[in-house]
DNA sequence: GTCTATACGAAGATAGAC
DNA sequence: GTCTATCTTCGTATAGAC
């Protein structure tokens, strides 16, 4: 990739990023989706917001359903990449619940939530995704979470041995819920509740909330 | 159009409901805005599947928004008096958590759940626009349940006196995306995890799942 | 290789005639 | 109450300029 260009002679100047047309597409994508859902979102305002023609999204990627695969594979690349990272350190040992909890939660939350307002964005569009009234679009997220399910499932199976197979199906679907409604949560002002102030904060609570759920309220 | 229209001079035949136009669209509203969503699903499809004019719409309800408003407000109303009633039962005593957890997710699924293949169309529809990616749609749910939200919180706070403020907010929201993720997925066969053979097993798990959670994971 | 201008058919919501 | 007509905007496709 081409950016930053030559200081020649009076080109580009020194702050710019220098973002191609595909990337900036992706960026702007992951912005609108995010705020007004796949369907909400027309390929139009995408391109006139990333400065690009209207053709550029066909040209790059082929559709506007395929413009969005690309930008939750690119989402959910690094949130994966930590998950299978720490699943790998703890299907070592005898992990507790709770450290299963967090090695999923974590990478969802703080992960995203640390990188200032763009992780934020990405946060809510991956948490809009995830719940998208089209079963087409919540199937492409499904896709990048998939391969690292049937881990958890059995890892969180073995930490708790006396829970039912369902119970720790429905468990799991539960904080997959919860993370996501959070995520999506990311940029909303949420006037009266007001416990986004700290992201770090925000995935301890979860956690909390979880762990307990998990602890005591699964059926044998 | 007027199907089996006529039988000559006495009125309408034995058979059919009689729905007029207005509860078809209703109707075919719920079912369709529980599918694809709001932007997902556009007015030409509703009306075909509702055997209507594609103007009806905008005669009898004013606009695409406003469809949806009074899908809405008819599919809540059941819900919001039940919870209600049992408030006003509840709030004579001392309640514990488990049953205002109880008086607040049991009319959302038991109630819905268990009046048949439309009730899991109406609950589905509730799910999703709980859900949904634009803020203004969401907006429209959060004003059918809003009225209750405060009578909730309070007695949530008197019955857990130890948890700080915000934490019983959060555990509200947790409630409040759980319950809606589970109403959502009310039509969904979800290969794999099978839980939602009985509405009612679904209600004690989730209750157990969130008692367990109010209790022992909310910080003071 | 990238990008632009432009066109097309389908579908959007609404207004006004009937 | 119903329907047709209309005007906008949608996603996609193409032909050609840098």
């Amino acid at each position: 990739m081409p950016e930053q260009a030559v200081a020649g002679g009076k080109e580009n100047s020194v702050e710019t990023p220098v973002e191609t047309t595909r990337e900036r597409l992706l960026n702007v994508a992951e912005q609108r989706f995010g705020e007004g859902g796949y369907e909400g979102t027309s390929l139009r305002a995408i391109t006139v917001a990333a400065a690009a023609n209207i053709a550029a999204v066909n040209y790059h990627f082929g559709s506007k359903e395929a413009l969005l695969r690309a930008a939750v594979a690119r989402a959910m690349a690094p949130v994966n990449t930590e998950r299978r990272r720490r699943l790998d350190q703890l299907e070592a040992g005898s992990p507790t619940p709770e450290q299963l909890i967090r090695a999923f939660i974590e990478p969802g939350l703080d992960l995203v939530l640390r990188r200032g307002e763009r992780g934020a964005v990405v946060a809510r569009f991956i948490g809009r995704i995830a719940f998208d009234p089209s079963q087409r679009i919540r199937d492409l997220y499904a896709a990048e979470s998939d391969p690292i399910e049937s881990r958890y499932l059995s890892a969180l199976q073995a930490a708790l041995p006396q829970a039912a197979p369902e119970s720790v199906a429905f468990g799991y679907v539960n904080m997959l819920g919860l993370l996501a409604l959070h995520q999506s949560q990311a940029l909303s002002r949420t006037p009266g509740v007001a416990e986004d102030e700290d992201p770090s904060k925000l995935a301890e609570n979860l956690i909390a909330f979880l762990v307990a759920a998990f602890d005591k309220g699964l059926r044998s």
